[in-house]
Parts: structure tokens; C-alpha cells; sequence
DNA sequence: ATAGTTGCAAAAGTTTTGCATTGTA
DNA sequence: TACAATGCAAAACTTTTGCAACTAT
């Protein structure tokens, strides 16, 4: 029969993925997955973690983000050299980044195209291609 | 009367830049500018000042790369969490990154173009677009 | 002589690791 | 029961900071 609690989905993407659905995985999966599409950082998740009542400990968290991301659930991204982000929306996108506020915001990926790429070096393959778009408060005081 | 001394350059620029030419800041200098265009890591930079014969401290290294990099001399890169790269290339260009040796090559700016942005949100100006292709070599008997 | 620089060592920050304990199946 | 996962604390790393000693002007 078939369960009809939550998580069932949950349970059963982390089966797939040949994680068990531990606790801390469940809790995890529910912050991340239940909005929309999310930019988290270990700690930040961490922290809201803590704050819906489910204690997790640091070294957990970057196993469970980095587990996912193996299991293509999550996609690292890369903008800041200080902190690594983990988004939910692994489908072909891009970024806004706004550095002063370390906020990031996806682009679609359709809409946007590069060209004018030379020719992948011999022997390399394409693995992806990351369009960082910066942004800074244009009504900043300075610069 | 015109010096003759090597470095002439690299005194005028670093005054210029508002930065005292100083034994450190010159060995830098000639291993950052002498050759083409170079992709260093702090680290980096400080093994091949070593085997120039030339001491320089860490923090001393940091400070000239970022100090370099105020002056519009570099171009801070950021295309792995784990470690900053600096450009000696300050023109508009892309990266081809090979995630496994951590190498970084030049992709010239003028050819590549990137469509279908869109608008900056309000409020914000845009800073700088950044491409990264990443690559992996194509022979890896893995994934 | 003065003010900017350097070097060191220690601090700070993020991410990883090792191992005993716990929990899932 | 067995094996994977967790948690903790400590380690590993890169980068930054503070301060005394030094050096360019």
C-alpha cells in the first residue's frame, strides 16, 4: 500500500539515489526542496535547520550538500572564493550575483546564448559553461 | 635623464599606481608581467618567487596581489571555491577552466557574446559578465 | 626622519576528516 | 545484527590581521 505521509517523495528520490533516508536527510531535503527554487550556503541551511527545531551538525550538512549534488539534486556554484553555494535548480541556468549582499538569483537558461566560443581544446571536453552576471546597487554612494 | 636600469617600467607603473616600488613589489612584478598573459594563485606565485631566489612572505604576496588588483593591474578570477586565482590579463575576456589540473586559459573577450540576458533588475547596475567554460579531458576513463 | 612596507606568527573562516556512537534496514 | 550515517572535535586549508622591525624617499 501506499504511504501517505510526507516525505514520501522525498523518501523515495533518496532511495533512487542510494542515500537512506536518514532524519537529517528528510530534514534537509524538506528545507531545500519544498520552496521554490533556492542558493544555500552550509551554514545558512544550517541555521534553518536550527531554526525549524532539527539540530544538525556542520560536518552532516556538507555531507548531506555534497551527496545530493553527486546524486545531481543539487548543483555547486561558484562566485565567491569565501563561500560555496549550493542550488536547488539543477536545470540549465545562469546567475545574477550581487556581491555586496552575497545574494544570487537565477537566469533561465533558454532565453540565454553564447557564441563566438572557440573550439574546445583537443583532448577536452565540454562540461558546462557558467554565465555569472555582476551586479552592484547602482545607487551605491561610492564607485 | 632615462633610466636604463631593468624594472624602469614596473618603477613608473607601481608610482603610478600609488605604490612604493619596493624589492618585493618589483620581484612580483617581473614574475607577473615579464612573460604573457598568467593565470597565479597566491601560493603559486610564492613557490616561483622562491625559486627566483627571491623571499617573499605569504602575507606580503597577498597584500601585493590585491594591492595589484585596486591598481586595475589584475583581475581577481573566480572559478573554484577553494582557491583565488589572479589574471595578469585586465582586458575584457572569458575562461576555459579544467577543474581537475586547475588550469585557467584566456578566452579573448571580443569574440564572445553572450544574448538573451535579461534586463539588470532595478536598482541595479550591471559589473561585469562572467563566462567560465569548464572542461574536463575527454580520455578520463570516468563518468 | 617619516611614513609606508614587510615578515612573522597567530587568528579567522570555511570545509574536511577520523572515530566512537547511533539508527536504519 | 550489520553496516551505513551521524556528530563532535580537531585538523587542514586558504586568506587576513596586528605589530615590531625595516626601508624607500
Amino acid at each position: 500500500m501506499m504511504s501517505v505521509r510526507p516525505y514520501a517523495d522525498a523518501v523515495e528520490k533518496l532511495r533512487a539515489a542510494g542515500l537512506r533516508p536518514t532524519r537529517q536527510r528528510l530534514a534537509l531535503w524538506k528545507l531545500l526542496f519544498s520552496g521554490g527554487d533556492r542558493h544555500v550556503t552550509a551554514e545558512a541551511l544550517q541555521a534553518e535547520a536550527a531554526g525549524a527545531g532539527v539540530r544538525v551538525s556542520l560536518a552532516t550538512i556538507y555531507n548531506a550538500l555534497h551527496q545530493f549534488t553527486q546524486a545531481d539534486l543539487l548543483r555547486e556554484v561558484v562566485v565567491d572564493g569565501a563561500k560555496t553555494y549550493f542550488d536547488t535548480n539543477t536545470t540549465d541556468h545562469h546567475h545574477f550575483y550581487v556581491e555586496r549582499d552575497g545574494e544570487l538569483m537565477d537566469i533561465p537558461g533558454e532565453a540565454v546564448e553564447v557564441s563566438g566560443l572557440p573550439a574546445t581544446p583537443a583532448g577536452m571536453a565540454l562540461e558546462r559553461v557558467d554565465v555569472i552576471v555582476r551586479l552592484r546597487a547602482s545607487d551605491e554612494s561610492k564607485a
